[in-house]
DNA sequence: CTGAAAGCGCTTACAG
DNA sequence: CTGAAAGCGCTTACAG
């Protein structure tokens, strides 16, 4: 075992009670005595356990962080956001995956709990309160970051989907589309529910109420985004589609090469989140961006918040931003149109 | 505080040694007790602290694990091998993040060992064995990952680098090129030595030592790998450049494109990681994959080996595989040498 | 100023 | 089978 505080009080000749406190820099001890305590420390290598001192304090220091995967990108940013104010703080991370799986995510809090963490952030939870009689009895405050179970219980923090959706759907609208298809994550729930919403209220304010072969769900990765908007080709034939997320806007890039539609020229495509390929992909998504890292950095600020007893806010919506790139364009539609008229008038 | 042992030892009128040898499954205690108290203890959401445990077992069951950073999609991959390995065998991990500071990676590996990790992994050390006497005093086990800071001392897990780059190169020869081009990574450390190692070997074999001019160096990022092969396009006129990384590729990439010189017809290029993005870039990367899941995985089994006590390899190198996408083709350098012959004939 | 004592939540050898 | 005791590494109120 490492060194401990009772084997330098003993080689210091003092009390383990002196080392602690000279350790501590209690002002009870002699300046001098404390000076020579912490050379023979040093030397020795101690190094005060966390353990012995979270017994006593009933405190670890310790964030547990569930995420959904750690290699997706989207959650990269956003532990990195987490980790970065937790560690400012003076707490560590203790990360674990759920893999999008409820049982995993209760297992992953249930060993959290065992190890006392002082607070815990669930990301995109697949639970969501279920679990929260059973952390209220232990007292760990919990938040979740974009949690897909929503309720008034928890503390959470959120992007604001709707509004993202809103502010996306009005842009293509904007830009002359009428026919717009929507594709989107049959696993998103709350979310892929919120930017449907959005997404629906954009339209039938402008009076363009959706058909339902318009919308058409994927699963949220690039295949799945790619066979929904075959569908959605075949049979709305839309000159716009706004899809779940980016991975979706993908694979409804696929569609469209495949299809021999010009992007934008043809159709334009709107994504959601703004993950690092959304600007390489030919040509560049014009997405919705969700601000990953400082989703992370907002929820371990409200977890802080709620360690140090202060009041915080229940739910907090963070808006998304329109970033608009070369996959939005006006629809041909008005030339056809302007074709179909002048057909007419033929006829 | 949550209900501890003596807690339940009180409700269920046992002492708590009977508790904790009911909990832990004791032959000692006859199955209706264990079965009354582990209700007991179910009904009144008890759950172990593992603090309690940990003191008395002297083992966390956690590991440390750091990264420079989390927000790096490359790290993204490792840390979910990593985790995925250690949960496995029953340890968490606990993240930290060393932003490629050497004063950081080293605070973090204080605290870790201030919070007594039963091991830790350091991926892309930017410190090296420099830390190794300190916490051999402590009987950490440690292993490096992709150290940048080679040594025979530590365990290590690592990317085959070297032959790697032979390996790409080799291709790059075999479609014909000769005039090629390295853009190294002024930060790459260790890395950046093997790759340009195994780029210079692979030459050598073919009797064409590269000249100075054709290897300079970027950031190991898209701007710095643009400069560097902007310089190389100007002085050396490689017809193919062999890259540090996929992002300094893609640089390399707009570089091409900003001097009018079409990928890969009249240039061919390299990359060196197998990122997402290399796939994704216009024209997909040819590159290196490194099997960095796999890293971590490997990483944590040698890791647990060295908790069990095993005996384990000192230092593993884990082969890349060439990954051939549509950024490589022979080179026009068999027609611009003709055009080059005519144009001397003309003089 | 300093030490002995108690206690945080456990496990386990010891005694019965 | 079961409990009292000791101990893991700390902190801190209490007594001197």
């Amino acid at each position: 075992m490492a060194v401990s505080i009772k084997d330098i009080a003993r080689i210091a000749g003092v009390s383990h009670s002196t080392v602690s406190r000279a350790l501590r820099g209690s002002p009870l001890i002699p300046a001098e005595t404390t000076r020579r305590i912490r050379l023979i420390a040093e030397e020795h290598g101690y190094s005060a356990s966390a353990i012995g001192r979270s017994l006593v304090s009933g405190r670890t220091e310790a964030i547990g962080v569930v995420v959904t995967s750690i290699s997706d990108p989207f959650n990269g940013e956003v532990v990195a956001g987490l980790e970065e104010s937790a560690n400012a703080a003076g707490y560590s991370v203790i990360l674990a995956t759920s893999q999008a799986q409820p049982e995993r995510e209760m297992a992953v809090v249930k060993s959290f709990q065992a190890r006392r963490v002082d607070g815990i952030v669930v990301a995109s939870s697949r639970v969501g309160s279920n679990y929260l009689p059973m952390l209220q009895k232990l007292r760990i405050p919990v938040v979740l970051l974009n949690n897909q179970h929503p309720d008034e219980v928890t503390h959470s923090v959120s992007i604001d989907d709707a509004r993202g959706a809103y502010e996306a759907t009005r842009y293509l609208v904007q830009l002359g589309h009428s026919n717009i298809g929507f594709v989107g994550d049959k696993f998103g729930l709350h979310s892929d529910f919120e930017r449907r919403k959005g997404f629906l209220e954009a339209m039938r304010e402008v009076g363009r109420p959706v058909p339902d072969k318009n919308t058409v769900w994927g699963d949220g990765k690039v295949e799945g985004g790619y066979q929904a908007a075959r569908q959605l080709l075949l049979k709305a034939r839309p000159s716009a589609i706004f899809c779940y997320n980016d991975l979706s806007a993908v694979g409804a890039l696929r569609a469209a090469e495949m299809a021999g539609l010009a992007v934008p020229r043809d159709l334009s495509i709107v994504g959601f989140d703004d993950i690092e390929i959304a600007s390489l992909v030919h040509p560049p998504l014009t997405t919705i961006r969700q601000p990953r890292r400082e989703l992370g950095i907002k929820s371990m600020e409200l977890l802080l918040k709620l360690l140090r007893g202060e009041q915080a806010a229940k739910a907090m919506l963070l808006p998304g931003e329109l970033v608009v790139r070369s996959s939005t364009a006006p629809p041909r539609a008005y030339q056809s149109i302007s074709a179909g008229k002048n057909s007419a008038t033929k006829s």
